[in-house]
RNA sequence: GCGGAGGGCCGGAUGACCGCGUGGCAAGGCAGUAAUGCAAUGCCGCGAGGAAAGUCCGGACUCCAUGAGGCGACGGUGCCGGGUAACGCCCGGCGGGGGCAACCCCAGGGAAAGCGCCACAGAGAACAGACCGCCCCGGUCUGCCGGGGUAAGGGUGAAACGGUGGGGUAAGAGCCCACCGGGGGGCUGGCAACAGCGCCCGCAUGGCAAGCCCCACCGGGAGCAAUGCCGAAUAGGGACCGCGCGCGAAGCAAUUCGCAGGGCCGCCUUGCCCCAGCAGGUCCGGGUAGGCAGCUAGAUCCGGUCGGCAACGGCCGGGCCAGAGGAAUGGUCAUCCGCCUUGAAGCAAUUCAGGGUGACAGAAUCCGGCUUACAGGCCCUCCGCGCAG
RNA sequence: CGGGGCGUAGCGCAGCCUGGUAGCGCGACGGUUUUGGGUACCGUAGGUCGGAAGUUCGAAUCUUCUCGCCCCGA
């Protein structure tokens, strides 16, 4: 086994990757809503960020998308499984204003909730 | 000190831990037909802006089109001179308007080339015209009526066919005179826009061109998802080989003859030519997904010096300054800085402690501008008023 | 990156090109009809014309800048 180093999984790029996680589960939470998809095979976790233009401006979008992809760098591979794609998406006002530690407890109670 | 005008600059700072993108060097691993990619180690370096924004102009760079010239159409620009690769940008002048001033604002060519419009009000709104007035003549029932003169006064309007004053007259009128305004041509200064001076003309023709238009000048189209290279899978195209050849007849067979079908730009006639089926193999060209290049060294930045009022340009020296691609430049914490707020001390300036907050905003081929957004702060120059000297 | 369109009363739209009066339908409100409601009829109110400058005597209309929304092409 590899140390624990906190690493990114496998980045989410496709359209349809999306559109099938926002079709399964979601799980909302304050700081964010979380979107999953359980995948047939059971290949490695795999994530996304979705901040659309109800967030504000490019730089109110990028900011939520770096705490989101942050979170989830340091926290998503210790709750998640494998062979599923899990989805993040930004809410206006909450997903930059949260404090960080209260977003990171978001993400563990969303991936236990979002599970059973 | 108070109030104001113009110009330039900064756009939180430092550190710690974890993390991201990219370049170089070192040593290799894995995947793929290939181009190339993926994961990962160590060291060194770099990593958002003044607007990166809006996409309003101008270019560079690629591809397409194009023999040259002229004319027309369409779009744009619009005082003059200069700067620039270019511009609708910038600088310096000129003219007009505003402000006591510093200074600011102006789409600022042409209205005797032509067409069109000028609502309502008003007598009349553009080859003038008489509603009320004023004056003269005639009539009269003494209320006024008719004819003529007049553009000074009233009234309307955004605008009424020069303005003010005097002379003159029946009342008036550039009818005459002075000044102002206007037009024409002349001289002087200036590269020019234009300004100044004197002469002539009593004055003849309002506004709108961000209405059509006229004049002068400029403009081929598309855009980095441009374009070039490498190129799977599937379907389809072409060439060759192989098997095979619509129906009937003859023949052991190769083959020959006859009759049909389809195509060759709408129809008919004639002539010529081509095509037929597949389940296969080899090769070729184009090319999608994907990948790479384009992709960051340039009308570049900083300092000095020279020319120029300036915009800017020349020369010298130094620097290398993001290159992502579902898109890196982040997260947390501490101290300092600025701002807001609460409490305590103090007459006060202020000090201490706690909390909150950090403007507008994120490169996407690259430059030169314009426009718009912006917390707070710094510097320089100038003007008016007040006080002191 | 390039191109196009829209913004007017609570809602959906005309008016804009060719500048002077902002109008239509539905809805709202009041009244009549009805025992009551609906329907029908009559009447009434309601608009900074997305925002800001400019041209003009005068701007929803013309010009420039700006904000928001929608669509299309590569």
């Amino acid at each position: 086994m590899r140390a624990p180093r906190m690493k990114m999984p496998v980045v989410l790029t496709q359209r349809a990757d999306f559109l099938a996680a926002a079709k399964a589960r979601r799980q909302g939470t304050s700081g964010f809503l979380l979107q999953a998809r359980h995948r047939s095979d059971d290949g490695p976790v795999r994530v996304g960020f979705t901040c659309s233009k109800k967030i504000g401006n490019a730089v109110m979008r990028n900011r939520a998308k770096r705490r989101l992809r942050e979170i989830a760098r340091l926290g998503l591979l210790e709750h998640a499984r494998p062979g599923w794609d899990y989805v993040l998406v930004g809410r206006p006002g909450a997903t930059i204003s949260r404090d960080f530690a209260d977003l990171q407890q978001d993400l563990t109670t969303a991936l236990s909730r979002i599970h059973k």
